[in-house]
RNA sequence: GGAGGGAUGGCUGAGUGGUUGAAAGCGGCGGUCUUGAAAACCGUUGUUGCUUCACGGCAACCGAGGGUUCGAAUCCUUCUCCCUCCGCCA
């Protein structure tokens, strides 16, 4: 969410990221809404004053034992006023709260502008001299899986239905040795705490995140309670701090999580359906942020290069991408996709979005902190460190050799009992 | 699932219809004292919105919403969360 005195004092910059980023928003509506409530505010307040004087009068009186059928008229009088006021007030705060929460967030000055991923902007490869060159018809992921016994998909169709995964023996092995490597890395090495956070989130906590009102369709929604399944363990790790204040010396806060991802992928039919590339339930080490304003760009590159790391360690070569207006989400200000290079696909795979919202996650969650006795939002930020299901099909395809077996990176091996390759 | 109890400022906790935004204590901050510190003493100490060039002024907020009333932290009602006990279960 954006301030709105900002939205007010800066509207031609807000509709320029408006317009940047492709989308429509009624503004004007927006603004004008606004000074009425105000307007009405101050009229409100003006009468809710007059009540006050006059309510503390009557009490006097009544002390005394005087008479007061008069002043009591009058307030009641004064009182209906302020009860029409009100409704008046209510049904364009309305308005206003729900058009809030629509605004998308401003975009950084560095963000490339365009209105589609065509023109998002390479910043940076590694590795390029480590893509595999394959003397043989390289198998994809999904081939070297199920010769190798890895991944069950008929089981997991059977059990739930298409898009999910059941990895089996070595090939869940390999996932939790992921898992472990990756939060081991992280809180050992780049100083994050860790955290194990519940897998349901309510409405409020996917409106601090941005995920609602917009996206509720490609969410898994409960039945009985007003409960969604987590997209990312961005909800629970962004609102472990809502509502609070917290103080200045304790940022900046880091913390990791490893969850399921659920995600319904509407409007994703035929699109990479087959495999672990696009999926309904994924693994994903998450790395969030709380950090002071001034930084947060600074501390954008830092998390970028964290999850970098694992990438690095697990010798896959990758690329950033820093995404352009029109590809960026609604709440990030900027954001850098990292791609991890697959063999047979022969392309980048979206591995990690590492996102910087400045204080608009913080403002719908009202998070806080206080500095030299003033209370300001905080920066929250977010990536992945990284998504697993891709990693896989990375370390599979890259690592494949001419006689079907895989080989295991060595910072991964102390994680699979020394094993160096899967055959 | 059943039965009770509770939710007040950073914390503990008083307050059951009328100058209560809220006692008291703790904590924090500033000061006096001290070589320094502690103790003691004095003062100060919530958030948000509107408005003002500014000093400031005004309003709202006692878990959330709705209601009663001239007037609600205080009465009624719905909801949420927490605690205790019982049941069930991993």
């Amino acid at each position: 969410m954006l301030d709105i005195k900002f939205i007010r004092e800066n509207k031609e910059r807000v509709k320029t990221s408006i317009k940047n980023r492709g989308v429509d928003f009624p503004l004007d509506r927006l603004l004008s809404n606004d000074e009425k409530k105000r307007k009405v505010l101050t009229e409100l307040e003006t009468l809710r004053h007059k009540s006050n004087i006059s309510s503390k009068e009557i009490g006097g009186l009544k002390q005394t034992g005087k008479d007061t059928k008069k002043e009591m008229a009058a307030m009641k009088d004064v009182s209906n006023r302020i009860k029409k006021m009100e409704d008046e007030q209510t049904v364009l705060n309305k308005d206003i709260d729900a058009l809030m929460l629509m605004v998308p967030n401003i975009t950084h000055e560095s963000t490339p502008v365009g209105r589609d991923n065509t023109f998002n902007k390479e910043i940076k490869t590694w590795g390029a001299e480590r893509k595999p060159k394959f003397s043989f018809p390289p198998r994809s992921h999904l081939e070297i899986a199920k010769n190798l016994g890895l991944i069950n998909f008929s089981a997991s169709a059977k059990m739930t239905g298409g898009g999910f995964s059941l990895f089996t023996g070595i090939g869940a092995r390999l996932e939790r040795a992921l898992i472990n490597f990756m939060l081991d890395l992280h809180t050992k090495k780049h100083g994050y705490k860790e955290i194990s956070p519940p897998l349901l989130a309510n409405r409020q906590s996917m409106i601090t995140c941005g995920q609602l009102p917009k996206l509720e369709e490609d969410m898994y929604k409960l039945k009985d309670e007003d409960y969604f399944l987590i997209p990312t363990a961005e909800v629970p790790l962004t609102n472990i701090h809502a509502k609070e204040i917290l103080e200045a010396c304790d940022l900046p806060l880091y913390y990791t999580a490893c969850t399921p991802c659920f995600r319904r992928e509407a409007g994703a039919y035929g699109k990479e359906t087959k495999g672990l590339i696009r999926v309904h339930q994924f693994d994903k080490v998450e790395l969030m942020k709380y950090v002071k304003p001034g930084t947060s760009y600074d501390e954008l590159e830092k998390l970028l290069s964290d999850a970098e790391d694992v990438l690095q360690m697990l010798e896959v070569p990758y690329r950033v991408v820093a995404l352009s207006t029109g590809d960026i989400s609604f709440a990030s200000s900027k954001c850098y996709d990292i791609e991890a290079w697959a063999g047979s696909q022969n392309a980048y795979l979206e591995v990690s979005s590492c996102s910087n919202f400045e204080d608009f996650q913080a403002r719908r969650g009202l998070i806080r902190y206080r500095e030299e006795g003033k209370v300001r939002y905080v920066h929250t930020l977010n990536g992945s460190g990284l998504a697993l299901p891709r990693i896989v099909v990375a370390l599979l395809e890259n690592n494949q050799k001419e006689d079907g077996s895989v080989t295991i990176p060595k910072a991964l091996q102390p994680y699979m009992d020394g094993m160096e390759v899967i055959k």
